[in-house]
RNA sequence: UGGGAGAUCGGCUAAUGGUAGGCCGGCGGGCUCUGGACCCGCUAGUGGGGGUUCGAAUCCCUCUCUCCCAGCCA
């Protein structure tokens, strides 16, 4: 199956290699290093090194770095880094600002043939006149005044923002794109890139058609806002192509698709810079950002971000996918991997009244229907402890958990019935009970069969766990409901438990992830945990069949 | 206002003139030493109005609604 679900842009890439338009596939991705990649970030990974993957061509990362005031070396290793742990490799790892030259010669071809012209109006006198459709003054200077003008751009002559270069193509166009748009302005600021060459740089609507053309791209693909942009795209293309060293034929061709957004979270670059920096998580690999550094922390695997982006296609309507629809993917892609294994997110003691010692049960790891094989020793005793949540004294309609005269069987290992409860205060505080002889492997002799079965772990030899369980960020669907999203945030996103988990845990790798039986998917967060003081993120919860009245 | 795009079950997405289907969700049942997984069933849709056609989600006209553009950001 491929990575890439059928959808108009596969249709297009067959189209196009069945005729045989390019010798093979070329894509790209194309992010500007100026912020962390965010699951949205994913689809547009996911199409197009999925599509080089799928129809045996390549594709490249390429840093759109043409604005020198955003961007920074250390987003651009981090895109990298988020890329590869997706689990796609780039063919070549390239810069925009690589291009630079090419790009300057390409300019001075366009002013040399009246194609474009240095302007020397203000921001706010370009934005009035390009609003009334009306052209520059400066807008029929000689080709030798603009060839110096540019020239002196170059040199660092004038200051940042006096003038730019513009395209000649047509000041009244009813697509605004079109208004002679600008393709350099100056820019007096050291690159991350290519240091202190440049006071000019080139403009996106300028660079990126450019950009694809070096490289031999095929496919641009890009998200919906860039649509009145393809008029630009492909008027840089047709007048430059076969000049400046640009081939005649084949030329990429620009295609673009609808953004991915969810639902509970927020994926703009501005909201999430206020959560970080504003201290409402702890940075940018908090578990409860969409970041891909924050969901590789949570435990997320990149194979359910990949399946993600396959099973919510790829379409030009915009659209916002539910979270329940995530979290399903996830809950799917650790099922047939994840152990189980025990552990109390909120312990309550339990003391046996009638066991003594302790025994060492086999306890396979996995359920039946996962087909797999594996076991591990679980110590069991006369103390244990069980959730808080798995006791009622006055159960509701249905309770399957343990109350007064209501049995539970311990998950591989016997039957228990409640004999006295110890409170303190209005609280429980411990639960006698006693362990019916002869359950284990086996049906009590009486024939009363327990309702339920239920976690726990053995209080002697249980270690202690600091869970931390995370929720969803935001308390509505959309978070900027009533105007202001900080006031949506849940206050819930993270919980922290004080519980224990079984010590068969500290024998696995750290980056195992599990099944905590009745609770959810766990791992170590590669962060916080150590061995002797374990610290375990909840990836997604257990889908939770009862619901109480 | 001009220009560009988009509207199919509650959500996402198929059907490309020929039985409106799948997944998520929700509801109910089966099975189970996980109230998980798995299985079964139910729920529920072509934005409105006209037209073409034997036949329209699909083609035409029209209306409505939503998104994008009018940065020297990308």
């Amino acid at each position: 199956m491929g990575l890439v679900p059928p959808c108009f842009i596969t249709e297009i890439v067959e189209r196009d290699l069945r005729e045989g338009k390019y010798p093979r596939l070329l894509t790209r991705f194309p992010p500007e290093p100026n912020g962390y990649l965010h699951i949205g970030h994913a689809r547009s990974i996911v199409l197009n090194f999925g599509l080089a993957l799928d129809y045996g061509g390549e594709c490249n990362l390429r840093y759109d770095d043409t604005n020198p005031e955003t961007e920074k070396e250390e987003y651009a290793r981090a895109i990298e880094e988020d890329v590869r742990w997706l689990g796609f490799t780039p063919d070549r790892v390239l810069y925009a600002s690589d291009y630079f030259e090419t790009m300057y010669r390409c300019a001075l071809v366009l002013i040399q043939e009246g194609k474009a012209y240095v302007d020397d109006l203000s921001e706010e006198e370009m934005s009035e006149l390009r609003a009334q459709g009306k052209p520059s003054p400066y807008r029929d200077r000689s080709v030798e005044e603009n060839l110096e003008l540019f020239e002196r751009m170059r040199q660092g002559e004038f200051p940042t923002g006096s003038r730019v270069l513009r395209a000649k193509i047509q000041p009244d166009h009813p697509n605004f794109k079109l208004r002679d748009p600008v393709l350099y302005r100056i820019v007096h600021a050291p690159h991350y890139h290519a240091g202190n060459r440049w006071v000019i740089y080139p403009m996106y609507d300028y660079a990126h058609p450019l950009e694809d053309f070096i490289e031999g791209v095929t496919h641009s693909l890009c998200t919906l806002e860039f649509e009145n942009n393809r008029a630009v795209y492909d008027w840089v293309i047709e007048n430059l192509k076969g000049k400046c060293g640009l081939p005649l034929a084949p030329r990429p061709y620009q295609y673009e698709f609808a953004r991915l957004d969810l639902t509970y979270t927020v994926l703009s670059k501005r909201k999430l810079i206020r959560l970080v920096e504003g201290g409402y998580v702890s940075g940018w690999d908090d578990p409860r950002l969409p970041t891909l550094r924050a969901l590789r922390r949570r435990g997320v695997r990149p194979e359910a971000i990949r399946e993600f982006v396959r099973r919510t296609g790829i379409s030009r309507h915009e659209a916002r996918i539910e979270m329940e629809l995530f979290e399903e993917v996830v809950r799917d892609d650790l099922n047939p991997i994840a152990p189980r294994v025990l552990g109390v997110l909120e312990p309550l003691r339990v003391v046996l009244t009638n066991y003594q010692g302790e025994e060492w049960l086999e306890a396979p790891y996995w359920p039946r229907d996962i087909g797999k094989e594996g076991a591990r020793p679980l110590p069991f005793s006369q103390e244990l402890y069980i959730e808080r949540s798995d006791f009622s004294l006055n159960p509701p309609k249905g309770w399957k958990r343990l109350a007064p005269g209501q049995r539970v069987r311990l998950r591989h290992a016997y039957v228990i019935e409640l004999e006295d409860v110890v409170e303190e205060g209005g609280e429980v505080k411990l639960l006698k009970a006693r362990m019916v002889p002869g359950t284990l492997g086996a049906n009590p002799e009486d024939g009363i069969k327990p309702k339920g079965v239920i976690h726990w772990v053995s209080a002697r030899h249980a270690l202690p766990v600091e869970y931390r369980l995370y929720n969803r960020l935001f308390l509505t669907q959309d978070p900027e409901e009533g105007g202001d999203f900080l006031k949506n945030l849940n206050p819930l996103a993270l919980e922290v438990k004080k519980g224990f988990v079984e010590p068969s845990v500290a024998q696995d790798p750290p980056e195992t992830r599990y099944q905590l039986e009745r609770l959810g998917y766990f791992w170590q967060d590669p962060g916080d945990s150590r061995p002797g003081r374990l610290v375990m993120n909840r990836i997604v919860p257990l889908k939770e069949g009862y619901r109480p009245q």
